[in-house]
RNA sequence: GGGAGCAUAGCUCAGCUGGUUAGAGCGCUUGCCUUACAAGCAAGAGGUCACAGGUUCGAGCCCUGUUGUUCCCACCA
């Protein structure tokens, strides 16, 4: 047995061999205990273009604990671990490096291209899994999945032909959000909006006739050059006569007609809205009903179309510009009215949107939504913190149709053909190679992929081989527990459940543990343009996996934003140092070949034994109901309490003593201490898995490693009383170091102590605490006791303490001391008896609370009598 | 415009279904190198639980309102 442990705890000396034990023992791979009951998490696919950072870390680690925990209580345990093709932002990374190489994709081909990213994929795709690796996560890495790989393209396929065949794909000329950086559509969800300062330009549109003009106010001049009507509300008294007629556009000089429409709102601007159906949705809807023309006066990358007429080729802001000075020396510009906006921005690059109309692959939400409600209705499907069901209604129950065709081409390529010839839409599992209607060769597939949320939307599924009815298929889904931020909850949460109950017709996994954002020290969301993210892996390098960790658990709670700063992870790194020393000092005392941990003969128990094993018990039941309830970060501090106060302020230094003695009593003390530390390293394995293991692997075990031993289970004990004596013995044990302290005695200076209490014996038993852990010489107790005079009195509820020190004592000081202490005694033991002679009290609260207060009332009492006759001694 | 969260010690936060005198970490004060740990030990100071009402035998917790703050959704050009 090894037991010249460092003084310090090394992380570096365990994290990454144990790691590597775990993987080469295959205790991450699932589908080994056929019997047990299974528990499954699919992990939410980090990016392969991405870093671990540190939402990545908080999300890995809920998981892992969870997975852990599970697995240890026998589950048949399955972590799916798996990476995203992340369309945009992988084909941004190619697009760059293309460029920085003097080329671009559209010269060298689709197909050179996605050589090209498949090779980019393979060369940085693995990182983050190595990262996760490093914060100690126990995926089964025998079934990690990439949403790209060909089991998930299929599903992605036969999703696609079954929602086109039911007719919840449809292809269609909408507006759409356009991103001109990325050069793609965008669903709604990756919209971002951010507030902008703009300017709100008045307009004149004059009328053909000459009779003057209609103000309008834009935000957006450069939309003018598309507009094909100006619209004013029916029932506007100031325009009633103007409907009908027409308006010159300005600059353009085209004939644009009045519409009378109720989607104007009076009282708005001016009343009157120039109609832009190829750049706005409401103006869209406005053009249908009108039958305008729609002229789309932009191009893909954000410059004037060939529409635009003399401002083609031109940059939309530059355009925008052009238009504004020219108005303005045409005596066209009425005001600008500087304003406030929400202007929409892609999610990837942020550079605004442009509302554009487009043909393009929709889903149709409507039918897929009602059912995905109702399994978070009916509560087959908890989110906690529950409240954020209500932000699934409220999103799920106003969805529009899902934009969800993607002009890039790495993705899943939409499997779609159009007949040259007859004009047919072939959409198809497999691929055509004629039109099926008429016969012709001549067939082009669309060159679109698809939203990379698409194919995370079946991730619980598409990676356990569906749609076949594979083994894993049927053995871990639905999954069980789904961990992820808030902030994904749109993106991906809902879409997974719609799409499960849709094409599996089960749902998806029961619980969504939803967690909040890790913000730095100062509250600011991380990020890189800001430069205040923290890289976990530095952490991991400074302070260790498992303190990074622990920070990570402690300080959460489910939904809620948390702050991260290396001062909490340097708290963390202490409580391992803290374990660690715990594990030497037990191991220190223990001999070669000591037995497994168990409990000694009851016989043989000391009352500290009994103690720490009724708060042991107590604790295995409060853990493993805080992880039933998902309370992470109250397990883990309850955890934290037991072992630093219990364990180690008290439990060890209650054990010095019978360590010195030998014998008999020594190997019941160090049978507790080895049952007590192996049982805490358990519970607290899932929470920092690499210093459990180590320590648990010192300790005498059985069993090959701590990942794979039983979680321990709350024995009952009858130990109540003893634990009650303890618990006097420490309070009077504090009591006299309080006092000690305050009078500035010095632990080297020794006294007699005298205890006076009912409970004598307890004390008398309890000689050898005080001498060991308040500085007493000789302890004397008894029910009446001949007390030296000049002595400190120190009253507990359980006893009258006396400890000679004469020379040091203040009686003045001491009167006044007892004499506080006893009027706040007095005033609590006042509210008490009048709250135990309130009949409304006594009769409706729980007779738990009532007892409770019944003996807390019996206590002061005795306490008050004792500090009177205290008070009186002194004269 | 709609919805949600937060407001507790100097700072960061716990406080589970309402039940003794509201807790922790960090910081601060005092004393300790007590043979596991100075990344430690012991003791201590510090809070009218944002404000105002209400329900209750009892409210940090439940209800109503107010203020401040953060976020999400919608997007009147």
């Amino acid at each position: 047995m090894k037991k010249d442990l460092a003084k310090v705890y090394d992380p570096k000396n365990v994290e990454d061999r144990i790691y590597r034990e775990w993987l080469d023992k295959k205790y991450f791979h699932a589908g080994t205990r056929p019997r047990a009951k299974t528990y499954t998490i699919v992990i939410p696919p980090p990016n392969i273009t991405g870093q671990l950072h540190m939402g990545h870390a908080l999300d890995e680690t809920l998981q892992d604990i969870l997975v852990r925990w599970k697995r240890m209580q026998g589950y048949d345990t399955l972590w799916l671990p798996g990476t995203d093709h992340a369309s945009i932002a992988t084909e941004k990374k190619i697009v760059d490096a293309l460029r920085d190489e003097g080329t671009s994709k559209e010269e060298i081909g689709r197909e050179a291209f996605l050589e090209r990213a498949w090779q980019w994929r393979a060369k940085y795709g693995g990182r983050i899994v190595e990262q996760l690796k490093k914060i100690g996560c126990s995926c089964d890495w025998d079934r990690e999945r990439f949403t790209l790989d060909e089991g998930c393209s299929r599903a992605v396929r036969e999703v696609f032909v079954n929602l086109y065949e039911k007719g919840l794909i449809y292809r269609g000329k909408r507006i759409v959000n356009w991103c001109p950086h990325c050069e793609t559509t965008l669903s709604d969800a990756e919209v971002e909006y951010e507030e902008q300062d703009g300017n709100f330009w008045h307009i004149k549109y004059p009328y053909s006739d000459g009779s003057g003009y209609i103000e309008i106010a834009t935000t957006r001049p450069e939309t003018m050059l598309g507009d094909t009507a100006v619209a004013v509300h029916p029932e506007d008294e100031r325009y009633k006569d103007a409907v009908g007629k027409t308006l010159i556009l300005p600059i353009v000089g085209k004939e644009i007609p009045i519409i009378a429409d109720t989607y104007v709102e009076r009282d708005f601007g001016t009343g009157a809205v120039k109609i832009t159906p190829a750049h706005d949705p409401n103006d869209f809807e406005v053009g249908q009903r009108h039958n305008l023309p729609v002229i789309d006066v932009m191009t893909d990358d954000g410059h004037m179309s060939a529409n635009a007429g003399r401002f083609a080729g031109m940059d939309r802001y530059e355009c925008r510009k052009a238009i504004v000075r020219e108005l303005e020396e045409k005596g066209l510009l009425v005001s600008v009215e500087p304003m406030k906006h929400n202007v929409g921005t892609c999610y990837r690059c942020h550079t605004s949107i442009e509302p554009r109309i487009s043909t393009q692959w929709f889903v149709r939400m409507a039918p897929l939504a009602g059912p995905a409600i109702d399994v978070v209705r009916d509560g087959k499907i908890k989110f906690i913190p529950d409240r954020f069901s209500k932000t699934y209604y409220n999103w799920m129950e106003n969805i529009r149709d899902w934009c969800i065709s993607r002009q890039l081409w790495w993705g899943h390529r939409i499997p779609a053909w159009y007949c040259a010839d007859c004009g047919e839409t072939i959409v198809s599992k497999d691929d055509p190679d004629c039109c099926p209607k008429c016969g012709s060769k001549n067939i082009t597939r669309d060159p679109d992929t698809l939203d990379t949320w698409f194919s995370s939307a079946l991730w619980p599924f598409s990676t356990m081989g569906w749609p076949d009815d594979a083994e894993d298929l049927k053995r871990f889904f639905p999954t069980d527990t789904l961990v992820t931020g808030y902030d994904i909850i749109f993106f991906w949460v809902a879409r997974m459940i719609f799409s499960s109950v849709e094409h599996t017709g089960k749902i998806p996994f029961n619980t969504v543990l939803i967690h909040g954002l890790v913000r730095d020290a100062q509250g600011r969301k991380m990020s890189k343009s800001l430069g205040n993210g923290i890289d976990p892996l530095e952490i991991i390098d400074k302070f260790g996996a498992d303190a990074l960790r622990f920070t990570l658990a402690t300080g959460n709670s489910p939904g809620n934003d948390m702050r991260f700063s290396d001062e909490k992870v340097e708290a963390s790194r202490n409580f391992a140092n803290k374990i660690w020393n715990a594990a030497r000092f037990v191991l220190m005392n223990l001999d070669e070949n000591e037995p497994a941990p168990h409990i000694p003969d009851e016989a043989d128990l000391a009352t500290p034994d009994k103690w720490i094993l009724h708060k042991y018990n107590a604790l295995v039941s409060e853990v493993t109901d805080a992880l039933d309830r998902f309370e992470l970060g109250m397990a883990v501090s309850r955890l934290y309490d037991f072992i630093w106060d219990v364990y180690c302020d008290w439990y060890i230094e209650l054990c010095k003593t019978r360590l010195n003695a030998g014998g008999k009593a020594k190997e019941t003390a160090k049978a507790v201490l080895v049952y007590v530390m192996s049982g805490m390293m358990k519970l607290l394995h899932p929470f920092m898995p690499f210093i459990t293991e180590e320590i648990w692997q010192t300790l005498p075990h059985s069993g090959d490693s701590i990942m794979i031993a039983d979680w321990p289970t709350a024995a009952e004990d009858d130990y109540a009383a003893e634990t009650a004596e303890m618990e006097k013995i420490i309070e009077a044990i504090r009591a006299i170091r309080n006092r000690r302290a305050e009078m500035n005695v010095k632990p080297s200076r020794k006294t007699n102590v005298y205890v006076v209490s009912s409970s004598a014996d307890t004390f008398a038993a309890g000689a050898e605490f005080f001498k060991k852990l308040a500085s007493a010489e000789e302890v004397f107790a008894g029910e009446k006791l001949d007390v030296p005079e000049g002595c400190v009195s120190i009253v507990t509820p359980a006893a009258s303490v006396y400890i000679p020190l004469s020379e040091l004592v203040d009686f003045e000081a001491e009167r006044a001391r007892l004499n506080k202490e006893l009027a706040s005694d007095r005033k609590q033991y006042e509210g008490l008896t009048a709250r135990l002679a309130n009949e409304n009290f006594t009769s409706r609260a729980p007779a738990q609370v009532v007892e409770n207060e019944r003996k807390k009332d019996k206590e002061l009492e005795a306490k008050i009598a004792q500090l009177e006759a205290e008070i009186s001694k002194l004269g």
